[in-house]
DNA sequence: CGCTATATTGACCAGAGTCAAGCTTTGTGG
DNA sequence: CCACAAAGCTTGACTCTGGTCAATATAGCG
């Protein structure tokens, strides 16, 4: 199986750990600058595969993780079987602290490429805030930003029309690729058109004709997963304005 | 003014210590069994009336609040002016942390009637935490159980028709009676159907439909601002079943 | 006792869903 | 390395749920 070798290769490009969303924690945890050297925090590392779970609703709950790099879907199920995707982590972001509650993962979460992820024990987390002040509060931090984000998909959700959705999800998209590296404004989908349906209230189908409307209209470039962004500005007016035209 | 006075006194049935979502933050903070006696936490309460703010946008984050007794709403709004109620909180629950990470609020928080709070201090809380482990611990827990909340919320916009949507609430509604008092399944709505509507992605004119169907289907009765529960079964069904008939 | 906010109901309409068919890419196994 | 299968994407035609607009009704409130 030469695509595997391949696939680890490509999931070398790790980020550094100061890019990631855990550094504030892991910096305090190990006590220096640099805690890729020593981490306190992180038990270890593993690499997921395309479809792998990396939790499945029910599990009882133990850690928190970090995407190192790759791209990850969560995602709850009704009593009558619909699904609705919560999320979607990139390099740097922590998932699974909606576990804490209730011990246990009312949730399940999907990689969509080939991805690499730190994981920390939340009882070894725990027992280490005892002696590091701040390593609690960091986390706070980290989950009233999540609360903050929860709040405007449900702004999305309710009240923006299919267009601003979309045009608010491919903005989204591209303040990630500003923030990590010098933006080609090329942007690879990982997830699919359903995904990002399903994650918007929205079906593949609608986005299939939004899609191919905003490359009419000259504001996008897109094909299959490549996505390139042409007019930034116009999708941020599209985002969250009532379009004058069309 | 009788009036202020008929409602200071309504405002004066007040939940117990224990039966609020701060309890166990208020317990552990005092150090004793009853924190009504003594409580290290909170700072002061006060006494807000129908359409006071208990926050605005952009002011800067200082407390958290715990509702004693009264009901609030909450909401963001997008650049463009459209608003969407992100929480409808009662007796117990608690309200600001969303705004930790940014340092101040991007959402506001509208009184519904006459509501009493606490106030907690957030440095002061922070301070406290560096000699009280555990406290900490309580606000993750009980962020994480927003962060639950939200995204059923998400499903909920994201997936659900009008029915599912208001069955949905509404049994969301009677869960709540059924915790806090011997339930006359009576519950008086201090919310307008607006407000419910943009809750749940809907308009006010949907709910005043589907809240008549439900009543002439035998399922509640509703007059204006008090509402019946009368088969919290096939509410349940309709909640998260396609129904069957109808 | 009138005023304003809220609620109700009806008629009509449009945005997005559903269904269906065909196309393209990716993955698999011989 | 090729052929086939499976998954994903695209586009069109039609439908339907829930929105919009409008007219009244009702209830608190000052």
């Amino acid at each position: 199986m030469p695509k595997l070798y391949k696939r680890d290769a490509s999931a070398c490009e790790l980020i550094a750990c100061k890019d990631c969303g855990i550094y504030q924690l892991c910096r305090l945890a190990s006590g220096c600058e640099d805690p890729s050297v020593s981490n306190a925090l992180v038990r270890r590392r593993f690499i997921l595969r395309r479809g792998e779970f990396l939790y499945r609703n029910g599990d009882t709950f133990q850690d928190i993780y970090a995407v190192r790099h790759g791209s990850i879907k969560t995602y709850i199920a009704s009593d009558d079987g619909k699904t609705q995707i919560t999320n979607f982590l990139g390099s740097g972001e922590l998932i699974g602290f909606d576990a804490i509650d209730a011990g246990r993962f009312d949730s399940e979460a999907i990689v969509l490429e080939t991805t690499s992820v730190c994981e920390v024990s939340f009882s070894h987390f725990q027992g280490l805030s005892r002696k590091i002040p701040g390593l609690l509060d960091q986390l706070v931090v980290v989950m009233s930003h999540a609360i903050l984000r929860d709040q405007q998909m449900m702004l999305l959700l309710g009240k923006k029309s299919a267009t601003e959705k979309l045009a608010t999800y491919l903005v989204n998209l591209g303040r990630h690729i500003d923030k990590n590296k010098s933006s080609p404004s090329t942007y690879k989908l990982t997830m699919s058109r359903r995904d990002i349906g399903n994650y918007l209230g929205l079906t593949q189908e609608t986005i299939c004709r939004i899609l191919a409307r905003f490359q009419e209209d000259g504001i996008i470039r897109i094909q299959r997963k490549y996505l390139h962004f042409v007019d930034m500005n116009r999708l941020r007016e599209l985002a969250s304005k009532i379009q004058a035209e069309r």
